[in-house]
DNA sequence: TTCGAAAATGTAAGCGCTTACATTTTTATT
DNA sequence: AATAAAAATGTAAGCGCTTACATTTTCGAA
C-alpha cells in the first residue's frame, strides 16, 4: 500500500504548495508575503504557518521576472584591493540590507571601459539602481542609465554640474583647505603624488585644490610638481623617491590619498629623513592606515560611513519614485604629525 | 497618417523581438546565444546582426527562472572593512568573471548567526554556489546547502575532517612554523594577540600552532599568554599594552594577523621599545600593510590571490557536475625585521 | 535518383511569481 | 432586514526565457 499523500519532501516548496497547504489561492499567499495589510489577520496567520511549516522561501528570479524588480543594487568601485572604498561600501550595504535589498559589487580596476562593461552587466542582471564612484564618464552611459530608468548615485565626489544625483564631498575644496594649511606652514616648493588625473576625477580635483591654494597665496600654480602613479604603498614609495631626486626638492609632499602617503612616509624613513623636520607629508581619506606608519599622518578626514549610508537612502528614495536630493558632506582636516614648518632654506 | 510600423523604440527588446527581426523562432535565437554550435553559420549571423541592431541583451531573471541557474556565485566574508580578505576575493571575482559568473558579496561581521542569515539570503536569491570562510559552523547549515545542492567551497583554512570542499591553507601548521622560528631565537615567554578563538577557527588554529611548537620544544603550552580581541589596529595596540603591563613580560608577541601586529608595533614604538631589540613581534597574512609600519613585519605569507582563483575554479567544476578536489596551499614565512633574538634576562 | 539518418529549426509548455480584474464576503448605513 | 460600498479573496494572464519534443531540411550512401 503506497502512501499517496501529497508530499513535496526533497523538493523546494513553491508558492503554490503554500497556497494548497493553507487552503487559499496563490494570490493570497503572495499578498501575505508582500502586502500583509491587505489581508485578514486570520488568513495571514494560516498562511504564515504554512510558510513556516513547509520552510518556504520565495524564488527571487520568478519574483523579479513577474514584478520587474530585483531588489538588488549594484555598486561599481575602482578596486577592492585596498581599504579606500571598503568602509563606505560596508555602510552602504548595511543600509541597503535594512531595506531588504542586496548589494552586488563589481570592480573596474580604475578603467573606464571596464566600468562601462560592469554597468551593463549589472543592469542587465537586473540591478534596480547603481552606485558609482566619481562623475567623469562617457555621457552615453548616463543616457543608457536614464533610458533604462536605473536610479544612479555618484559618490566619493560631488558632481560639479549638479546634473546627477550625488552623495559625496568636494575633493577640490577639501584638498585646498589642506594645502592652505601647508602653505601657512611656510612651504613654497610643493610636490604632489597623485593618481592618474586624466582618468580619475577625484585625483584631478584634489590636484586642482592644491593649485587653487597656491594661486590664492600668490604662488604660481604651475610650479606644483606632480608625480602621477597608481594607488599603492609601493608606488607611493617610488614616487616619493623620484620627487626627492630632483634638483629642487619640495619641502612638502601632498599625496592623493593615504595609501600613497604611507608609501611616501616609508620612503622618507628609509632615506633617513626626519618627518616633519626635513619633509612634510599629507594624505587624504583618513583610513585606519593613516594612524599607523612611522608618524601619524596629517590628512583629510572623509565621512565614509555616512556617505555610504546616505547614498543608500538616496537610492531607496529614488526607487520609490521620489526625487532625492544630492548631498555634499563636509570633510575635516586631521592634524596629526606629518606636517610641520618648512625647513629653513639651505638648512 | 500614423506610421504603424512595428517600432519598439523606448522599449527594452526581448528575445521575441529579436526572433521576429531575424525571421526565426525564439528557440533558435536562444540557441544562437547559448549554444551557437547547434546552429548554422548563416542563421547565427542573421540573428546576431538582429541582436546588435536592436541592442538586445537577455533578461537574467527570466533566464534564471527558465534555466534554473543564475550564474551568480555568493561569497560571505567576515568583514569588508579591512584588507584581510580583499585580495583573495578580488582574485576570486576575476576568475569567476572569466567564466561568465557574477559575484555577490555579503559580510557577516564575524557573527555566526548573521552568517547563517546571509547564507540563506544568498541561496534564496539564487546563488549557484557559495564561498565561505573557515569551516566552523552549525552542521545544519551544511545539510541545508547539501539538500539544496549548492556547491560550497571553504577557504582561508583547510578543513580538518576533509568532509567538505576546501581551498585554503593550514593555519595551525603555518603558525607553528613561525612559532618554531620564534623559539629558535631563544624566546621562552611568549605572548599572543588573537581574535576570539571560540568563534573563529582560523584564530583558534593559529593559537594551537603556537602551542604545538612550544610543546615540541619542551615548553608548557599552557604558559602561552593569550590576549583575545577584535581585528583592528587600535585593538592590537591596546592588547599589546595590556600584555606589556604584566609582571612577567613576554619577549615575543605573536599576533593573529598583520592588522593586530601593526597595532602592536605602533604601541611598542609609542612605549619607546626597540624592535626587535626589546621585543619581537610577528604577524600573519602578509597583506600590504605588513610592509609599512615602523619596522617591516615578520609574518606568514598566504597566497591569497591563488587561493581565490583556485576556489573559483573548484566551484565552476562543481557546478559542471564534476567533483573538484580540495587543495591545501603552502604558506611561507616572511622573515623581515620584527623578529630577533630574545633579550638577555634582566637586560 | 531515392531514402534514411543527422542536423537544423520550430512549437509550445512551463519555470514561480505578481497583479489586473472578477467575484465573494464583510461592514456600515438606512 | 435590505442594500451599497468596502474589503478580502480568487482567477488567470502574463513576465522573458529555456528546452523537450515534433517537424523540416540537408546530405551522403546506395
Amino acid at each position: 500500500m503506497e502512501d499517496v499523500s501529497i508530499s513535496t519532501t526533497g523538493e523546494v516548496p513553491t508558492l503554490a504548495d503554500v497556497a494548497a497547504a493553507a487552503g487559499v489561492s496563490t494570490a493570497t499567499v503572495s499578498r501575505c508575503l508582500n502586502t500583509p495589510d491587505r489581508v485578514t489577520k486570520k488568513t495571514l496567520k494560516i498562511v504564515m504557518d504554512a510558510v513556516d511549516q513547509l520552510g518556504y522561501s520565495p524564488n527571487y528570479s520568478a519574483r523579479a521576472l513577474a514584478a520587474g524588480r530585483t531588489n538588488t543594487i549594484g555598486a561599481i568601485i575602482p578596486t577592492m584591493e585596498n581599504a579606500i572604498f571598503a568602509r563606505g561600501i560596508q555602510a552602504f550595504q548595511e543600509e541597503l540590507q535594512q531595506n531588504g535589498c542586496t548589494l552586488l559589487v563589481a570592480s573596474s580596476s580604475y578603467r573606464e571601459d571596464l566600468e562601462e562593461e560592469q554597468i551593463k552587466t549589472l543592469t542587465v542582471r537586473g540591478a534596480d539602481a547603481l552606485l558609482l564612484i566619481g562623475y567623469q564618464r562617457n555621457p552615453q552611459i548616463y543616457n543608457y542609465l536614464a533610458k533604462r530608468n536605473i536610479p544612479t548615485v555618484l559618490t566619493w565626489a560631488s558632481n560639479p554640474d549638479k546634473q546627477h544625483l550625488s552623495v559625496g564631498f568636494n575633493n577640490r575644496l577639501a584638498m585646498r583647505a589642506l594645502a592652505e594649511l601647508v602653505l601657512k606652514n611656510g612651504h613654497t616648493v610643493i610636490g604632489c603624488i597623485s593618481a592618474d588625473t586624466a582618468a580619475n576625477d577625484r585625483a584631478r580635483d584634489r590636484v586642482s585644490g592644491i593649485r587653487d591654494a597656491m594661486k590664492a597665496a600668490g604662488l604660481d600654480p604651475s610650479d606644483l610638481i606632480v608625480q602621477e602613479t597608481q594607488y599603492s604603498i609601493e608606488k607611493g614609495d617610488m614616487a616619493f623617491r623620484s620627487l626627492m631626486s630632483r634638483t629642487v626638492r619640495p619641502t612638502a609632499v601632498m599625496c592623493g590619498n593615504d595609501v600613497l602617503a604611507v608609501g611616501a612616509l616609508r620612503a622618507a624613513t628609509a632615506l633617513n629623513m626626519n618627518i616633519p623636520g626635513d619633509i612634510s607629508i599629507t594624505g587624504f581619506d583618513d583610513i585606519e592606515l593613516a594612524s599607523v606608519a612611522p608618524v601619524p599622518l596629517t590628512t583629510v578626514h572623509v565621512p565614509h560611513r555616512r556617505m555610504g549610508q546616505y547614498a543608500a537612502r538616496a537610492l531607496m528614495t529614488a526607487i520609490n519614485g521620489e526625487r532625492p536630493e544630492s548631498v555634499e558632506l563636509p570633510t575635516t582636516i586631521c592634524r596629526r604629525n606629518t606636517l610641520g614648518p618648512a625647513p629653513q632654506a639651505g638648512a
